[in-house]
DNA sequence: ATTACTGTATTAAGGACTTAATACAATAAT
DNA sequence: ATTATTGTATTAAGTCCTTAATACAGTAAT
């Protein structure tokens, strides 16, 4: 999975999302090694600091934990992370609905019309 | 409808996208006059400068037209504001079955996912 | 005719984000 | 022991966004 970067947000938010989104998916297993920040940075074509501050955040809520000099690590709290994955889907099931709804869509509607989306994007 | 204004992304941005739902979801019907420039931005609270940006992105689209001294208008295009709306909710729908498909959920899920939080969400 | 209200334009200032270029201390690898 | 690699911190520059303070021309209202 590469990394989706655009100008309409800052950077790091979108760096957070993401690795949050490669832990919760388990691209980033739990008690995985990281990249090193400089790696990291390089691969997303961002500059160290940027790459940093969005890790920082990451292990401020929990997800990740740094060894002294040693790197990053992905926490060993499957719970943690299975519950972070459970509100990510709750918060994009909300906007959803809330957007749906706001431009005059009941839930019927939605359904009918998500269903067959669905079956669009699988070929 | 209020005017919902966060600081993680460019303000004249979410203006852009808050006033196409009006025109989207007949807030401001077809043809209607919107409020001055000062107005707009003395209700959400902005620069009038930065309301003014977002009119005239919105110009640009074919949304409104404006006549020359006397104010801004809807366009009289119903047709257009249909599609619009419409592309609307693809954009929506498309955005929300990548997101939880990164996430790791099937359509089953989802479906099912949906219509019981839909539930939830009419009491 | 005068006044008030349109959209529009300009300039200056401040803030947030990003990059670049370093630097340092601690530890792993050799 | 030396070297390379960790995370982390600092400073300066540049960009974009936003605000503030004006100003102007055209038209509607009086």
């Amino acid at each position: 999975m590469p990394w989706h970067l655009t100008s309409d947000r800052p950077i790091y938010t979108q760096l957070i999302e993401q690795i949050k989104l490669k832990i919760c998916s388990g691209v980033y297993p739990p008690g995985s090694k990281l990249p090193s920040v400089r790696d990291l940075a390089r691969e997303a074509s961002v500059n160290p600091n940027t790459m940093q501050r969005a890790l920082a955040k990451l292990e401020e809520d929990g997800l990740l934990y740094t060894q002294r000099t040693s790197g990053r690590y992905v926490t060993e709290d499957v719970d943690m992370i299975k519950k972070a994955k459970n509100q990510l889907a709750k918060e994009h099931i909300q906007n959803f609905l809330t957007k749906m709804a706001e431009l005059g869509f009941d839930y019927d509607e939605i359904l009918s019309i998500i269903s067959s989306m669905a079956k669009e994007m699988k070929k």
